[in-house]
DNA sequence: AAGATTAATATGTAGATACATAATAAAGTC
DNA sequence: GACTTTATTATGTATCTACATATTAATCTT
């Protein structure tokens, strides 16, 4: 192991916020310039910045031009999920797949839906209520609509065969996401569905895409009881 | 606006995304050379490569040396959620912040803590509980185990002064961290003290964290019912 | 002194060059 | 043909240069 390389930007980084959470740079402190910073380390201005660019992003530190770095002062937790297609996220947990498509329906969007997407006047949507299992087991209930004005195709898709999640995900891109979670008491329909007592407290995911302005598709997907969702890193 | 100004790297990526987006590159689809890709844009390698760097971040395209840039074939939802200070989340929605100690004690740690932090053989750890509160209204209840070996201060902190949230997070810093998302019924303690029936879907945020490989603090914080997390962007 | 103008400064960016590294493909060996 | 060795190639990285841009500090006006 040659110890005499030279430092990368990851390198870089990672000595930055070692200093930061050793308090050698403490919350609200200023940080030395990037070209001190650079001398010191004995490595380029660029190096440096790219490194400083990652703190940045990641919430560690702020920039500002002329102002100089700073170590954030009221540190936040930042954790980033990854919420994958429910076929692989199965796959993934080594359990078999499958799923049930329920209901499909075409129906006039009612105030809560056209509160999701941010519009004003109701609109012909396509409702699809699907139940994906795990090993032949209840694990997530979806209730999804889709806009059909701008994917008549959709109407012609046969969901027994590929889910409505699938099909959007490899069809049908997004430019603006919103991803909320909360937790819900199972009942009616979710009781039923998922297997599962009504009352028990179920995990919500709701997601809501759009292209530009336009809407896409808006779920709520509710998981079975003990499910959990896990940040990466 | 002058439009022949040059692409910024963020420019690059914004116009391959949007290539992604609208399957011009489908998912699978291997892209161009990052040169090829400069070429046909009129800017440099660094240019490109700097773009590609964040998409591949965000997670819509794969990268490997010789292997190319490839689109993600199976895309995931990648979500980022900011977990402020309880105060500064409760302060942010325009309300009234504080704080109510409910116990403190030292206490050796069960199997399921000791299974949080990874570690194989019980410690004495402070365990400390807490309520936090939005306009006298109860808002989340925490339930934390602090490590004490590696940091005895805190022994003598007066946490109705200040909460062990804020403590922690302004002088005991972390290198790795453990979120998960859960639902769980309210019962016994956390329905006693969020002034909900027993029974209750509440929303649930497991937080680890360690220096290295040595525990500091894990914290289970549920909220009452009706909280809602939300991601950024 | 208040306001407007100008200079100074730290970060942001693009580009060129040179080399490092990993993965693949091609060529050579037994 | 199976294995090893050797090119080839696309991404990864560092550095230097030159300039852009935002913001603060200094200076000049009235």
């Amino acid at each position: 192991m040659n110890e005499q390389t030279r430092l990368s930007w990851t390198d870089v980084r990672d000595e930055i916020r070692a200093r930061i959470l050793s308090r050698a740079y403490a919350p609200g402190d200023k940080l030395p310039r990037d070209e001190d910073i650079a001398q010191e380390l004995g490595c380029a201005r660029s190096t440096v910045h790219r490194a400083m660019q990652d703190l940045s992003q990641i919430g560690l530190v702020e920039r500002k031009r002329k102002g100089g770095t700073h170590v954030r002062a009221d540190p936040v937790t930042r954790a980033t999920f990854d919420i994958p297609i429910t076929r692989r996220e199965v796959e993934q947990r080594g359990s078999i797949y499958s799923c049930q498509l329920i209901s499909r329906t075409v129906e006039q969007t009612p105030l809560p839906i056209m509160a999701r997407f941010g519009i004003t006047h109701p609109a012909e949507m396509l409702r699809v209520k699907a139940l994906h299992l795990a090993d032949n087991r209840p694990y997530i209930f979806e209730d999804r609509w889709i806009d059909v004005g701008s994917m008549p195709e959709i109407l012609d898709v046969d969901f027994s065969l590929e889910s409505a999640n699938e099909w959007l995900v490899h069809n049908k891109p997004y430019s603006r996401l919103d991803v909320r979670f909360s937790a819900m008491n199972a009942e009616g329909e979710s009781a039923r569905y998922l297997d599962t007592p009504t009352g028990s407290a179920l995990f919500v995911i709701e997601r809501t895409t759009w292209i530009g302005a336009e809407p896409i598709t808006t779920v709520q997907a509710v998981a079975a009881p003990g499910y959990q969702l896990v940040a990466q890193n």
